[in-house]
DNA sequence: CGGGTTTGACCCGCGC
DNA sequence: GCGCGGGTCAAACCCG
């Protein structure tokens, strides 16, 4: 059973990297269930070409595919929010956050998609620090919480097992990485040419 | 020695 | 106000 909270809360979930992004070191590494493959048209680097690409929705008994805009899926399918007004505040620091909970509560930007796999941490091309982790109520399997290594950059991810299915990896990310990933530095120009949909 | 991980303590929001 | 639970901190530890 997935998690209540975590369905209702994320609304969302499965946020693809583009197949060029992930690299697949484990023979039985793929990104999402077997029982629901990426639609045959849906080659991510297709769509990274029109600067659109795919965001594939969970609801509560389906996975299906949604195409369009980026920002405007995360908004409207993520965020559930016309988010003009949050807009202003992503990417804020530590105190104004605090600032502005005092106000009102602002959520950074967040996806998760699953993956299996026998790796609890996929190589996205961005470098991370493991700053905690925690048992989780009702589950077996620890919660493990990173932080990009850039020090100027406070995108987190938190990655954990599924309860009732162990190969699965459910994996959220939080925020907006404010650089381009730093998987080889020779090549980094070509990634951030890439990769800059990370909004 | 520098950078990453581990892990218990601490913080804080939320429901009762 | 209190307790619970998720998220974070940071000292100790580990490793190349």
């Amino acid at each position: 059973m997935l998690n209540q909270g975590f369905l209702e809360d994320q609304q969302m979930a499965f946020f693809p990297f583009p197949a060029n992004m992930i690299s697949l070191p484990h023979q039985n590494q793929k990104t999402l269930s077997p029982s629901h493959p990426l639609p045959q048209h849906s080659k991510p680097e297709q769509h990274l070409a029109n600067s659109h690409f795919g965001l594939p929705l969970q609801s509560s008994n389906a996975n299906y595919w949604a195409w369009g805009d980026v920002g405007e899926i995360i908004s409207n399918k993520i965020l559930g929010m016309s988010s003009r007004d949050d807009h202003h505040h992503l990417g804020v620091s530590g105190m104004k956050m605090k600032k502005l909970k005092s106000r009102r509560k602002v959520r950074e930007p967040r996806f998760c998609f699953k993956t299996m796999s026998d790796v609890d941490v996929l190589d996205d091309g961005y470098k991370w620090r493991k700053y905690g982790q925690k048992v989780v109520k009702n589950t077996q399997h620890p919660r493990s919480y990173y932080r990009c290594t850039q020090d100027t950059c406070r995108v987190k991810k938190r990655v954990e097992r599924l309860a009732e299915d162990p190969r699965m990896v459910i994996t959220t990310y939080e925020g907006r990485h404010a650089h381009s990933p730093s998987l080889n530095e020779e090549d980094s120009e070509a990634n951030s040419a890439k990769l800059n949909f990370w909004f």
